[in-house]
DNA sequence: CATGAATGAGTGTTCATTCAT
DNA sequence: AATGAATGAACACTCATTCAT
């Protein structure tokens, strides 16, 4: 009798493996065999379990995607008044790089990658999933700000979707500056100040009081 | 006599072709056969003029060090008045992502591949020249918000380190957006956006005065 | 389950092939190509059983010297009388060529291109175990002429360590000059003349005495 | 008008380039460039003089045949006595390595080069060249011993032939012990002892005695 | 005469993938 | 199910040689 494997988990556990390597070294700079040993099986044996080195990339990128999917989700969840539209994007904001499982660095070092490789197309059956990753951040940020305006907490003039463009990519860019650089400032107080200047402008009278709560009612929780 | 050749010339020429060749393909994608053949020469003259393929992509990154740095040079030398800073901090946004579109996401696919070699150290030898290409504009926009605030531009709690930094990493991440999905946003409205944005949480009444003035001034000249 | 394959064995036998190729075209001359083929495997799997080329050398020279300290071993281990000072070192001598014409000639070209090498410091990983091939002779013959000096068969006036490097140096050339014109000369007779000579220049009475015994005894075994 | 030159003399100031750098770099590791450069000419012109880099060496070659014949009709012109033979045996055993121009190392090393290319039948151009260089030394003792035996000097049944294979070969050997381990001996006195102890063996009472003088005569002129 | 730009076959080495066991 | 031995195409880089100038 076959061993009984469940190859959903061991898929997992692969895939896991091959996400930390790809951090440390980069996708071409992970081999196969580096996968395998890290994952405490042979080869051959990846190859049950993933067509080809692009399929666990493949894998590693739809992981990514239900990661920020199921984080966005937990947001959403539990907000519902009206508040909820500047606690979910300052959470949303903060939580996509607050991860100590997944660290910040290996996050930022593989979405990068998988970003160059679409950029050129090299990797066709990715690139769905990747673009996945970044809409549902850009989706949320730019529902909410949609939301807050109705709620009159943003500005009249303020274009949602090019809010949330232009959120999303700063964000990106701070996260990059900051992994290889993170001496040069502290990311949380960076993201904090930028998000106080983006809001600044956005905000109406009524937003501006209820973000001013909000920030108080954190400080309490520390 | 052998054919006479232009050595720093062909130097550049090569270098062009291994530019155009990092950018369809990668760093690691692109072969010296590659290269060669792109420039229309043998694989052994490559190695005339270069004595490695990280000898190339250090030319490279120089190059775009080069660029940047001759811009902000020219950002720099025709401005002195009172309204300077804001001008250079502005023009030096837009300018270093204003060149034709295609060259743009070269110069955002290549920059963002030397940054994740660097990431790991794989390409000590670019390192220190990647790096200026960030600092020169990091300083630039440090020292502009800092002598505006001695101009009375910007506000006084204003700190110019962590605002040179924000801004710097949050253009890059707009413009690898873009590069992205051009179609997406209008980049240049967006950096508009941005500045606008930004500069209205900065600025001092008079600072406001003034941008106001330079806005309407380049509207004119349009 | 994959072909079992004993490693040890297997990495023999490459350097066996390699060993032979070596000879045959030289250690620059030899490829990884030409080494695969004649072991009956592919390029890729030398690497295998070998980090590198130069690995494969190093696994060679190491051979050379097991074979000399096993030999030197066996000299040793049997002789205890008045007489093995002598034994030794004519057993020892004739002992290190003493294999079929082929392999003396394919050690003598392989040892004289890494003693090559050497001296021009281009093979650094191999240099240590070289200089033990050459160590293991000449130390050995030094403290036999020692001891034979204690036991009054050689002269006092004979320096063992002068005489150990000659004599280790002198065999070296007659070596190389019987395997490059193995027609010219009877390389046995050469160098039984050789130490006949050499013996009777450092000999005591007593020890010309022992050595004509030792003579006598081996032309009886014939 | 084309500029006149010394054709015989430029191949020789190549060639001599080239031999200097056969040394230090190893025929292989010495390139056209590095020759052309050394020489202070164009790689082109290199082929102007010489139609191969093995042409090259086949120069060297006859060049190094031509200082060692020259070498030995000086030690022979002068020497007519009854002397001359172990005087000219000394001398030119010394002599062979006693240059300062074209030191002991360069010489060795090229020689041992050259020794392993004809011993693989690599370069069969040269073989005849390198033989003669052999010889012509081989030769010389070989006549010399055999006219010290009609004049009384050497022993009637030493070998002419066996002994100056043994001797040449022994003196090569030594040679290179000596270039790879300068410090372990004082090569002079090396060979002197060697000498003595060969000649020990090989004199008659009569050749013993003149040794003796030729020794206290050198000995006077230092 | 003289140059050095240009060539391209050949080197050691790596690695995704296959497959016999 | 699981192994790792085996493959071979691909890569960066070198160098003797040629030849247009």
């Amino acid at each position: 009798m076959p061993k009984i494997v469940d190859k959903d988990e061991k898929r997992g556990v692969i895939a896991l493996s091959a996400f930390n390597l790809f951090c440390e070294k980069g996708l071409r700079g992970t081999t196969i065999k580096d996968i395998a040993e890290a994952a405490g099986i042979s080869k051959g044996l990846v190859y049950q379990y993933f067509s080809s080195k692009n399929d666990i990339i493949k894998y590693v990128t739809e992981f990514m995607w239900r990661e920020a999917e199921e984080r966005i989700q937990q947001s959403m969840t539990f907000k519902s008044d009206e508040t909820s539209a500047l606690s979910v994007i300052i959470d949303e904001i903060s939580a996509f790089w607050d991860n100590d499982f997944i660290s910040l660095k290996k996050m930022t070092i593989v979405y990068t990658e998988i970003y160059l490789l679409n950029l050129r197309d090299e990797l066709l059956e990715v690139k769905e999933v990747f673009e996945k990753i970044i809409e549902v951040r850009r989706i949320l940020i730019r529902d909410t700000i949609d939301s807050g305006k109705t709620a009159g907490i943003f500005r009249e003039e303020c274009d949602p979707d090019a809010m949330a463009v232009m959120l999303c990519a700063s964000l990106d860019g701070i996260g990059m500056h900051y992994v290889y650089n993170p001496d040069r400032f502290n990311m949380y107080e960076a993201m904090n100040d930028f998000m106080d200047i983006f809001l600044e402008s956005l905000l109406t009278k009524k937003g501006k009081a209820i973000n001013k709560k909000i920030r108080e009612r954190k400080n309490e929780d520390l």
